[in-house]
DNA sequence: AGTCCGACCCGAACGC
DNA sequence: TGCGTTCGGGTCGGAC
């Protein structure tokens, strides 16, 4: 958390206050947030410039500037963005229409690098894979990256650059939709299991997206309403949604990971 | 090259 | 009650 259904949701908060707006001043607080920059060198470079739009790609937030620059945020486990005054902020933006918009993180994991254009496709395409929810993300795409691999196919799809987007959450949930047990070693599942993969998870991250994300109740994502239709995520012992075994716990790529052992093979 | 694991953080949940 | 310990989660870098 946040995966792609939240940080979409917040690029469209986001992008409805900043779009067309220009930065009139920037106050950042945690010097980890901009590290190795020094946070008043990028507060000084924001400062005055027009937003163009706000794009994602994957996990990252992409705040494109009218002269070509782009704030590359990432909000790794605890990091957003609010409208009213809230606890853990770590930087400020003030806006010229007098807006005031808070970016916060309780574990202070997020990030903020300030790059150029052609700069920031390199990092993405160094680091991201095809969007799940565009057609690049094939599933003959899908079979190349999982083809000959031994690691289990939940840590196969936590690789970015198998699908941009999915963490832990919707791992497990596409995995139920595909009903393909976590541990199944990536390179041996049949074609018609890849093609199932792909679809589970946009299944579960287009519906991700349409509840606004999941809120767990941390305060992080206010309003999503996700939580309450996870398939097997934090479900461990309560009946499966599709054939009644209860859910089980395991671990996959050293994470805590939930599946139906019935229906997931 | 693929895989695994610790580090980075801090609040919540748990154990005594 | 209050203390200490454990856990989690995305990404990176180092070790195997």
């Amino acid at each position: 958390m946040p995966e792609l259904p939240e940080v979409e949701t917040e690029r469209g908060r986001l992008a409805a206050r900043l779009t067309g707006r220009r930065i009139a001043a920037v106050h950042i607080d945690d010097p980890r947030l901009t590290r190795p920059e020094e946070p008043a060198w990028i507060a000084a470079e924001l400062s005055g410039e027009r937003v163009a739009a706000v794009d994602r790609r994957g996990k990252y937030l992409l705040v494109r500037f009218e002269d070509g620059a782009v704030l590359v945020v990432h909000l790794r486990m605890t990091g957003g963005f609010r409208y009213a005054p809230a606890s853990h902020e770590r930087a400020v933006l003030e806006l010229d229409d007098g807006t005031r918009i808070a970016y916060r993180d309780v574990r202070r994991f997020g990030t903020w690098l300030l790059l150029e254009a052609d700069q920031t496709e390199q990092h993405l395409a160094v680091r991201v894979g095809p969007e799940p929810l565009e057609r690049l993300f094939t599933t003959a795409f899908l079979a190349e990256r999982l083809a000959g691999r031994r690691a289990p196919v939940k840590a196969a799809i936590l690789d970015q650059r198998t699908v941009a987007g999915l963490g832990n959450i919707y791992a497990d949930e596409s995995l139920w939709h595909a009903g393909i047990h976590p541990l199944r070693a990536a390179g041996e599942l049949s074609q018609d299991e890849v093609a199932a993969l792909r679809t589970g998870i946009r299944r579960a991250l287009r519906k991700g997206i349409r509840r606004q994300g999941a809120d767990l109740g941390d305060g992080a994502y206010a309003g999503g309403r996700m939580q309450h239709e996870f398939r097997v995520y934090g479900r461990a012992a309560e009946p499966c949604d599709r054939c009644g075994t209860p859910i089980e716990k395991t671990r996959a790529g050293g994470r805590g990971t939930w599946y139906c052992p019935s229906c997931q093979v």
